[in-house]
DNA sequence: AAATCGTTCAACCGCCGTAAG
DNA sequence: ACTTACGGCGGTTGAACGATT
């Protein structure tokens, strides 16, 4: 399920990212913040391009990422909103905290599309057997134009709310345990997320965690000199404030 | 046991919107 | 108004894995 690593005409490595490069990433990014993605890498010590970076951490970095385990809840919340804003992935997201827009889409591509393609069949019989055929030609094509354009449609929505009894079963726990494991070294790299995040961790993005043993790299794959930890904003300029505007 | 097929999901790619110069 | 740099988004790919033949 992982890519092969591999590098670009750049050197710049692709695929599958380590166990060390997560550290690193994370690392750079909980002690001095994502300031800009592109030069990040270089600072971080990582042969990645910053949109690759950006990427991991936003869908398995970051802290509070959920992984695997779609309650009930969550599957009905995408399947409802996706009927009312269609593959807007990153705006369904948003409903669902710990929750990144790629892995909302893989889930829909992978179980949700099903459900949603069974229900609007289910959803015409239904119609078929209650409403005029006035009105099941109509609610036809809206269905249609529904899969098509993916706009929003209220019955589809309704259709869509019907099937509670679809939801797909609870996820394991082997599941569980074979996806967190990215969690897992953020945990024991920086003790337990809860922790950090229910305080400071977001208000105080600067400020050095001294449970990081961090060692700043002094010379990046591009045999540079790297210098300041945090190149966009000198320390003697920093101030409290500019860094909440930041975040 | 081996081969084939289908599913899953991490990661890449290219496009678009926005802000700054 | 135009260009450039950047972040963000959605579509797609491809390798691993499990199920089936």
């Amino acid at each position: 399920m992982v890519r092969t690593p591999c590098r670009d005409e750049n050197g710049r490595k692709k695929g599958t990212w380590t166990p060390e490069e997560d550290r690193k990433l994370a690392d750079y990014i909980t002690k001095y913040g994502s300031w800009n993605w592109r030069q990040l890498p270089k600072y971080a010590g990582l042969a990645r391009c910053g949109k690759s970076c950006r990427l991991r951490w936003m869908n398995y970095l970051r802290p509070n990422v959920k992984r695997g385990n779609y309650t009930k809840e969550e599957d009905e919340i995408i399947l409802n909103l996706h009927a009312q804003l269609g593959n807007k992935w990153s705006a369904i997201a948003v409903h669902l905290p710990g929750r990144s827009d790629n892995e909302i889409k893989n889930h829909w591509h992978t179980s949700l599309k099903k459900r949603a393609n069974y229900n609007l069949s289910e959803g015409s019989k239904k119609c078929n057997n209650k409403k005029s055929e006035s009105n099941i030609t109509k609610r036809k094509s809206n269905v249609e134009n529904q899969n098509a354009s993916a706009n929003n449609n209220n019955m589809h929505e309704n259709i869509v709310l019907e099937s509670s009894e679809w939801s797909p079963k609870e996820s394991s726990s082997e599941e569980l345990s074979s996806i967190d494991y990215q969690q897992d070294i953020f945990q024991e790299e920086f003790g337990n997320l809860e922790e950090i995040t229910s305080g400071s961790f977001w208000t105080e993005p600067f400020e050095v965690d001294s449970k990081i043993d961090f060692v700043a790299p002094s010379i990046d794959y591009y045999c540079e000199l790297v210098c300041p930890p945090s190149p966009f904003m000198p320390h003697e300029f920093f101030h409290f404030d500019d860094c909440n505007n930041y975040w």
